[in-house]
DNA sequence: TTGCGAAATGACAACGTTGTCATTTCGTTA
DNA sequence: TAACGAAATGACAACGTTGTCATTTCGCAA
C-alpha cells in the first residue's frame, strides 16, 4: 500500500507546495508560514515521509557520522564506546563502527581504507596493542583522525588514560607510606596498558633511587595473580605489591592469605580498574581507576574540534584516580 | 595541493576514458579490458580516488549498514556487539550505532525514528529493561528489525538468550542430585535477565511440586550476594542456593563461609555468567552462562535473511551452558 | 485603491554514483 | 578483405536532496 520510498517531491504534491518548501520546513521552519507549514507537515505524516540520508548527505558533503574502529574489544571498552556515544548524541553526531575480526591482521591504514568508503566525517581508533604500522600512518587528509592509545602518533592527535601517571600514583602512594620496595605483576605482555602500567612503576621507584624488582608475568585473571602471590609470599622484604589489574590483586591476596600472611598487615597491595567490590564482598582493595567513559567523551570531541578547526595535532591524557580502601598499611605509624 | 574531492569524473578524465567504465572497474572489473582496468586503477591511485558513499547509496537504494540501538549497556554487552560487528564483518556490512542516554527516556518508535534518518538497512534494538510503548510499537515496513529482549514481541523477530531455560536447567540440576527445595536470590528488580532467570527458577520448582520459597533480592553486587547469604546460612532447610549472577553468588558463598557453613559440603551454590574465575583463583563456582557473542551473531543474520527474504517473524533463542565446577555437592551419594 | 519593500515560495541545477541502451572496437570466419 | 557477432566502451538519465536565484504574495503606508 504504501510506496516503496516517499520523496519530498511527493510530499509537495499531496501538500501543493513546491518540492523546495518541503525542504524548507525540515531546515529553516522558520522562514515558512505557518499555515503552508502545517498542510506540508501533515502531507508528511500522511505518506510517512523520511529524509533520505543519502541524498541529503550527498548534497550536503557530510554524514554526520564518527567512525570508530575497534581493534580490541576490552572490559573498559563498553564504559569508553558508551562515552563516545553519548558525547556523540548530544552533539548531533551517531556512530559508525567496524571492528577487526579476531585472528585477522588490520592495520591502521586498513582500517582508514574501510572507513573512507563509509559514511563518516571523522574517526577514532581504539588501539589498545601495538600495530605494524604505527608511526608510519598517515591519516587521510580529509578525514580527522584520533587515535586512542597510550602510544605517541607523530602525525594524528591521540587520546588515552595516563596509566603511566597512574601507576606512578600508586607506587608513591606506598613510598609516601614508608614502604621500601615495590613489588608488580603485570598483565598480558602484548597488552599497551600493562607495558604503560609497568612503566609507571618502574619510573616512580626510579624516581627514589630504588632498583625495582623483577616484574612477575601475570595474564590478568586471578589465577596468574595467585602464582604470583604464592612467590611474593616468600620474599621477606615484599611489603608492598602493586598488580596491574583488581582480578590479579585479588589472586595476589588470596595466596597471601593462603601462605598465612595477612593484607594489609604484613603486605600491602594495590590494583588497577576498581571492580572488585562488585564481586568481592566488602572489599579492601585499594585500586587505581581509569575514567573510560571520560576518555571516550574526550575523543569525540577532539575529532568533532577537528572537523570544524581542521589540522591541529593534540595529545590528551585522561588522568586516573586512586580509590583508596584499606589494603595499605602505613608503616610509618 | 589534493582536489577536496575526487570523483569518478575526474578519474575518468584522467584515465582517458569514459565515467562509465571507471564505475565498471569498480564493480564488474572482468567486463574491462585488463589495459584500460590498469590505466583507471593508475589513476584512481594518483588522485586518491575514494568512491563517494552517499552518492552510491543513493543510486543503490542501500546502504550497507545496519543499525544498532543500545537501550542498555550491560557488562555482556560488550560480547554480545562483538557477536553483531563480526558478523557483520563477515557479511559485508558496517553498524551504525546510536545509544539510549543516561536519563533520558526512548521508546522504541524514538529509537526507530532517529535510526531511519541514518544510513541503515536494518536494525537491532538491544533491550534489556521493559519499555512503554513495547507491545504496540509497530517497525518501519521498510526497515527489517530484529529485538534483543526475552520478551515476545508481537510483530518483530527477536532474539534472546534462554535465559528462563537456563535457570530452569540449574535448579533441575540441584533437584537431579537429591536437593529437596532452592533459593533463589536476584538481580536488580528492572532487569529482565534477572525477571526471566527468577521465572525459571519458578517453573522448575512448580514443576516438581515444589512450593518456592520467597526469593532474595539483590542488585547484581557481591555485598547484596553477601546479605542474602547471612539470612540463608540461618534456614536449616536451605541446601541449595541459585543466584541470579556470579558476583552475587560469590557473596552468599563468602558469607556462608562466614558463618561457619561450607561450600558445598553445607549448601550448594550456582551461579549465571561463568565470569568468577577471573577475579577469583581456583573458583568452584558452577555457573550457567550464556553465549552473548552467539546471541549478537544470530540478531544481526536474523536482519540480514530479512533483508533478503522481508516479512517473515521469527523467534530465536539461544540456550545457555552449565559450566560445572564444585559447588554442588551430590545429595544422594 | 496603489505602490512598495519584505516575506514567502518556486524553478532549476548540482552533488557523484549506477542502470539503460546505444555505439564502437575487437576477433573470427567466410 | 568483408562481414559478422560478441565484447568493450560511452552518452545520458536518474536517485532525492539542498543552494542559487527568480518570482510571487503579503502587509502596510500613502
Amino acid at each position: 500500500m504504501d510506496k516503496k520510498n516517499v520523496s519530498m517531491n511527493d510530499v509537495a504534491i499531496a501538500a501543493g507546495v513546491s518540492l523546495k518548501t518541503v525542504s524548507r520546513v525540515i531546515n529553516e521552519p522558520d522562514s515558512v508560514r505557518e499555515s503552508t507549514r502545517d498542510k506540508v507537515h501533515s502531507a508528511m505524516e500522511a505518506l510517512g515521509f523520511r529524509t533520505n540520508f543519502a541524498a541529503r548527505s550527498l548534497k550536503l558533503g557530510r554524514y554526520g557520522c564518527i567512525g570508530v574502529v575497534l581493534f580490541h574489544l576490552s572490559g573498559g571498552a563498553v564504559d569508553m564506546i558508551d562515552g563516545i556515544a553519548d558525547a556523540a548524541e548530544e552533539r548531533g553526531f551517531a556512530l559508525t563502527m567496524i571492528k577487526k575480526r579476531a585472528g585477522e591482521k588490520m592495520t591502521l591504514a586498513d582500517a582508514a581504507r574501510r572507513m573512507s568508503q563509509l559514511p563518516v566525517d571523522g574517526m577514532i581508533f581504539n588501539l589498545r596493542q601495538m600495530v605494524d604500522d604505527f608511526d608510519t600512518f598517515e591519516a587521510p587528509k580529509d578525514l580527522k583522525t584520533v587515535i586512542i592509545t597510550p602510544m605517541e602518533h607523530p602525525t594524528c592527535s591521540t587520546v588515552s588514560d595516563d596509566q603511566e601517571g597512574g601507576a606512578r600514583m600508586a607506587c608513591e602512594y606506598f613510598l609516601n607510606r614508608g614502604h621500601k620496595n615495590v613489588y608488580f605483576v603485570s598483565g598480558k605482555k602484548e597488552s599497551l596498558s600493562s607495558q604503560c602500567r609497568m612503566k609507571g612503576w618502574r619510573a616512580a621507584l626510579e624516581a627514589r633511587g630504588i632498583e625495582p624488582p623483577e616484574p612477575l608475568q601475570g595474564d590478568w585473571n586471578a589465577d596468574s595473580g595467585y602464582a604470583a602471590g604464592l612467590v611474593l609470599a616468600d620474599k621477606p622484604d615484599c611489603t608492598a605489591v602493586l598488580a596491574a589489574n583488581d582480578c590479579m590483586a585479588n589472586g595476589v591476596m588470596m595466596a597471601l592469605r593462603d601462605k598465612g600472611l595477612s593484607v594489609p598487615d604484613d603486605v600491602s597491595v594495590i590494583g588497577f580498574d576498581d571492580e572488585l567490590y562488585k564481586t568481592i564482598p566488602n572489599s579492601i582493595l585499594t585500586s587505581v581507576k581509569f575514567r573510560h567513559r571520560e576518555l571516550g567523551i574526550r575523543a569525540l570531541n577532539e575529532v568533532v574540534t577537528g572537523l570544524e578547526v581542521p589540522s591541529s595535532r593534540s595529545r590528551t591524557l585522561v588522568s586516573g584516580v586512586l580509590i583508596e580502601r584499606a589494603s595499605v598499611r602505613d608503616l610509618r605509624a
